[in-house]
RNA sequence: CGGAAUAUAGCUCAGUUUGGUAGAGCGCUUGGUUCGGGAUCAAGAGGUCGCAGGUUCAAAUCCUGUUAUUCCGACCA
């Protein structure tokens, strides 16, 4: 027997351990097209997983799902100044609309009056349509959601963490004053918070991006942060208050309560398909993928062990009935009946993250017992539970599961964390440690070297510090702190 | 988009220096013995060597170009 399932192991080259967890857990693969993937059902299971849950949170907040088109006049873009700048880089464009068969090859003909570019997000084609929509203080607020791909050609693609298209959802919303906008904005970040930290067990730090970090266009970019196993911060949700930018861009204007025409405020935010690559990247081990219950397409996993001709049938229909018992609990699962060696079978269960094995063969039968191990268990450890109230043991499992990945999630964090009061601590930290540093910062400081000689930046201001201190960079008093951290 | 490395069977790789009939292990198929921790024996299938040109009697091997992947940088969610 193998040591561990996963080579090379974490502890001796992350990155490549990343994308062999990808490919022994069978949750995607690359495709023909540079930088987008093909996301295989293991990996698009948890993908609905996601949007099952969040959707079902954004429908209980009063949103709505929309659809917008895929692709976008170029003219939109062209509205916003500080949106051009940001995505100009980076988009894909639609010239044409035929193609032209010459001596057996196919080339583009026809080209358009004016270009579309491939959506890298949807604010200005949304914009534009609620421009029209918008007459009164009474159409407000607007509160919308939407399903989609978008398109940012990517120079260095990751599976899952920077792909050139990606799944998201992407939230916008239209306001009717500044307060109401900005307090959306923070409601967003706080549902996605919870969400992150309830149902995929990562712990997140809540801040505010500078200036420099903002999304092309918005007046506050706020932004939860995770550190991932190898110490490196991944962002895993933002929310953007637009202001009146979009709104006087694309003249979303209505008569207020006193008959006068002011300008809408809007917002927006989104998660994507980068936090499966978060999922990875917390929990996982060297023996391969392990999900959050809550989270995991299938949370059990029914092995049958058939050894005896007269007793397999017998065998099926218990696991048959157990897995109906378990549905009736919520509990999904699914029969793993591939006609395979057992330990190559209870391997590939393990690689791919299930949270909980249950076996069962002519023992438990006779036994009315099943025997049932975790996914964070050692792979070797079993327990025997009776049938009789197994959903039940089984919730308690699972439940546990859920608690413990947080916490262990949690405390890595903590422990990879450290405050620091002067540029000799920031030395001394990252000289040393992959991790985060928390630091008081006036937002007036430089761009200090120590930044770029560790690679690291400036991931968030965070929202929790309360206290008055004093900024290592500038000297200042300041009542902020930053989260400083190499990034994804 | 700059730098480096790689591309040969489903996977991991040898063969390239010195051009001469395409190799191994694992996996796969079939049959046997097995099966409660990644089994084993036997037989078999499977590759115009990333792609496109060029040099040559002859190219996986030499030359040019190109594409993809991995890592580093710049850029970004």
């Amino acid at each position: 027997m193998k040591e561990f399932a996963i080579t090379p192991q974490k502890q001796s080259n992350f990155s490549q351990w990343y994308l062999e967890i990808i490919k022994e857990a069978d949750l995607a693969e690359h495709s023909p097209v540079r930088g987008c993937m093909i996301i295989k059902p293991h990996g698009y299971g948890i993908w609905e997983k996601i949007q099952e849950i969040l959707d079902k949170k954004l429908k209980e907040t009063d949103h709505e799902n929309v659809y917008f088109p895929l692709l976008i006049p170029l003219k939109f873009i062209e509205k916003e100044s500080n949106h051009i700048k940001g995505f100009a880089k980076e988009c894909a464009v639609v010239t044409h609309h035929k193609l032209k068969n010459i001596d057996g090859k196919l080339v583009p003909d026809s080209p358009l009056e004016e270009p579309f570019i491939i959506r890298p997000t949807s604010e200005t084609i949304i914009g534009n349509f609620y421009s029209s929509c918008v007459k009164s203080y009474r159409d407000l607020p607007i509160k919308i959601n939407q399903w989609s791909n978008v398109m940012r050609w990517e120079l260095r693609p990751r599976l899952f963490l920077r792909t050139s298209e990606f799944l998201w959802q992407e939230g916008h919303t239209i306001h009717e004053t500044q307060f109401e906008a900005k307090a959306h904005t923070q409601t967003m970040l706080d549902l996605y918070s919870n969400f992150i930290e309830n149902y995929l067990a990562i712990p997140v730090f809540k801040g505010l991006k500078t200036p420099d970090e903002r999304f092309p266009g918005a007046l506050e970019t706020y932004c939860l942060e995770a550190q991932m196993q190898d110490g490196k911060a991944l962002q895993a949700a933002t929310s953007h208050f637009l202001g009146q930018n979009f709104s006087k861009a694309f003249n979303i204007s209505f008569l207020n309560r006193n008959g006068q025409k002011e300008f809408a405020w809007t917002t927006s935010w989104g998660i994507s398909t980068r936090l499966i690559g978060a999922i990875i990247m917390s929990h996982s081990d060297n023996n391969g993928l392990i999900l959050p219950p809550l989270i995991a397409p299938k949370q059990v996993v029914l092995i049958p062990i058939l050894k005896q001709k007269n007793l397999n049938d017998k065998i099926i229909s218990l696991c048959k009935k157990i897995k109906t018992i378990l549905l009736e609990h919520s509990i999904s699962s699914f029969i793993d009946q591939k006609d395979e060696n057992g330990g190559e079978k209870v391997w590939k269960n393990i690689k791919k993250g299930i949270p909980v094995r249950i076996e069962i063969g002519p023992i438990e039968l006779q036994k009315h017992n099943v025997s049932v191990s975790c996914r964070t268990w050692d792979p070797l450890k079993k327990i025997e539970l009776p049938i009789v109230r197994l959903p039940d043991n089984i919730l308690l499992l699972l439940k546990n599961i859920q608690k413990d990945l947080f916490q262990n999630a949690l405390s890595r964090t903590i422990k990879q964390t450290i405050s620091i009061y002067s540029l000799n601590d920031f030395h001394n930290f990252f000289s040393n440690n992959a991790g985060f540093a928390i630091s008081f910062w006036h937002p007036n400081a430089n761009n200090h070297p120590l930044f770029a000689k560790y690679k690291v930046s400036i991931r968030c201001i965070l929202l929790s510090s309360q206290h008055e201190g004093i900024c290592p960079f500038s000297k200042q008093k300041t009542y902020n702190k930053i989260l400083i951290a190499k990034a994804y």
